[in-house]
DNA sequence: TAGTCTCTGAGACGTTTGTCACGCTCGCAG
DNA sequence: CTGCGAGCGTGACAAACGTCTCAGAGACTA
């Protein structure tokens, strides 16, 4: 594995090169398909994983095949690490939504690599932190607010700038945005389309402009 | 303020007595009444509480007087940390539900203590982990699950065996119940009779006997 | 004792949302 | 070109849930 890669990833960011010769034996690049598992639900948890490139969704399953999906991931960010430092298993399960480039941490090697490594703890501390306050937004969001609010407030997430308009680039397809508010793809597909009805957005193949970002707000935070 | 009370801390297990006094000056009791608020969402972040007696519930309040209750939280554990580590406002609020004595621990006494000690940063990591957990499972309960399965599940997560009977002591209100998993209290209600009705439970005042945990387990997991 | 507050049960009603069953389009591989 | 699967829109329908309203039981205080 070509020892640069590592040099590149901000969790290591803090490690000497020293260090990071020592992890080697501990670290190994993986490729997996689109749409393939990369952990389940329930399983023991012996690795944190790293995405290189590529893109992947948390998710938890129910038997009927239903799934929420508790978070998207990109390059550079890294999951699994929760059994690590607890020793529970897998509390959700992570899929590739494209081909995927992954960095394998094994367990044992995390744990000494913690050990005497202060700003490596900040960092998975300011990390969990971070998700913590997501997944608070969004117990909020699926009690007390209803579709209509937290496709809008979704849509204002996922938005980004561009000369002076908002837009969201390479929206998900409704069946994900679905699975990410807890709702139903039909559902979804109504809404979008009163959102459009209204002036508020404009939605073309994977793109969905921003029109009107402060009426949405206020559909976001509550009737 | 008796220094003897810090020794029974878990937070501060991991410190020596030299490190407790110097902690002191960093450190300051106070008490609240019933149903009063400790912080809210929104405020700026200047301190880390340690609940020494009482309990409080940690809520995200809407506009028109709704909540969800994140989590209830009673003695030696803390909450409000995680502003102190990513400098972000209050995400919720802590309103107290009955008479409390909290150990307030400044900001600038938490970081300095985080930074020469190892063992707090594993603490303080150990409980996010534990929080976020928690906060997967309410989304999934609240995204997959009917109210029905709510409900049971939260009485199976409450309840702890006595010889040989599984009853959950001092049950919420219904209303408290109904805000901890985002439904109506009057759904609560229906539920509540209902679950009576087929045998599953039998609930008394403030305590709830589960004489069929077989099958509430299966309302908790999916219809 | 009366007054107030919290907690509760119940029924009627309307709304939100999920489900089902279509059919359509589009891109892509054979 | 043809077939196929993924993604989407739509309308009808039913189930799940929230809301509103009223009333009653306890507990605690003045």
């Amino acid at each position: 594995m070509n020892p640069n890669i590592l040099k590149t990833v901000p969790l290591f960011s803090s490690l000497s090169d020293e260090q990071l010769r020592l992890l080697q034996p501990c670290l190994q690049q993986r490729s997996y398909p689109r749409n393939s598992f990369i952990l389940r639900a329930g399983e023991e948890t012996d690795a944190l994983y790293i995405i290189l490139s590529g893109r992947a969704k948390v998710l938890i399953p129910d038997e009927q095949g239903r799934e929420v999906i508790l978070a998207t991931l990109g390059p550079n960010e890294f999951f699994g690490e929760m059994g690590l430092l607890d020793d529970q298993p897998r509390s959700a399960s992570v899929e590739t939504l494209e081909a995927c480039q992954m960095l394998r941490f094994s367990k044992s090697g995390f744990i000494a690599c913690l050990k005497d490594n202060f700003d490596l703890a900040m960092i998975i501390i300011n990390n969990l932190v971070k998700r913590l306050r997501a997944a608070d937004r969004k117990i909020e969001s699926l009690a007390l607010i209803d579709v209509y609010g937290r496709v809008a407030r979704l849509l204002l997430d996922q938005s980004e700038e561009v000369d002076g308009t908002w837009i969201v680039r390479s929206a998900p397809p409704k069946q994900e945005i679905a699975r990410m508010i807890g709702a139903s793809r039909e559902m979804v597909s109504r809404v979008v389309k009163d959102l459009q009805m209204r002036g508020y957005i404009r939605a073309e193949k994977r793109k969905i402009y921003l029109l009107d970002k402060i009426s949405m707000s206020k559909r976001a935070s509550n009737t």
